[in-house]
DNA sequence: TAAAAACATATGTATATTCTAATAAATTAA
DNA sequence: TTAATTTATTAGAATATACATATGTTTTTA
């Protein structure tokens, strides 16, 4: 319980903080539970979410800048899959949780 | 995967993603990893955190409308603690995931 | 009762977030 | 090459968030 230990757990905070910010809206977090599903493209994303085209497109954006999915082109589609490993777990934790 | 299974995991994704909105503040992520280990006063917590006490106290404030954490007075200083019980087993699976 | 201590609340401001609408870019099909 | 398809990007407006500052409230202490 000393200044280090203190620090190290707010930086870990912070950490976690952070990719709670990304998965803090809806369809992102709804994005990613299907990407844990497999790869989608983007335009089966947007059918399954219901919002316009550019606002998907946005927030897979932001979570390929955080490292959160990676794409890859096939053709003129986007197909998305999940980058971080750590993503799944948390998914499943939630599920787990808020299976109730 | 019809339409209904759909809403309904859509509708998850909304609370999940709500309490993650909560959870997206470094600081009340800190507050209630600092309440996990048991109740304490605003006092204690700002020592904790660092930061001006209105701002934690704005923090509880709406920590405590959300049903996440509790408090009771006891004499002129107020004692906080967890009110939801899936906070502890959230910041456990956190920690989990998160160790490295 | 007056002052102090601990906490809560209100207000204004700066910043961030989210969405819409329009447009651009890349690829395929005609 | 032109048109169509799919996705990405941009700009602007509306809303939400976070913080600093000041003040209010409750309880204890002098």
């Amino acid at each position: 319980m000393n200044g280090k230990k203190a620090l190290s757990e707010k930086r870990r905070c912070a950490r976690v903080a952070s990719l709670f910010k990304t998965l803090s809206h809806p369809q992102r977090l709804y994005l990613l539970c299907r990407l844990c599903d497999g790869e989608s493209t983007v335009q089966d994303l947007q059918t399954a979410c219901g919002a316009p085209q550019p606002v998907i497109s946005q927030h897979l954006m932001r979570m390929r800048l955080e490292g959160l999915i990676a794409a890859r082109r096939v053709g003129n589609s986007m197909h998305y899959r999940i980058a971080d490993p750590q993503i799944p777990a948390l998914i499943r934790s939630m599920e787990k949780i808020f299976s109730a």
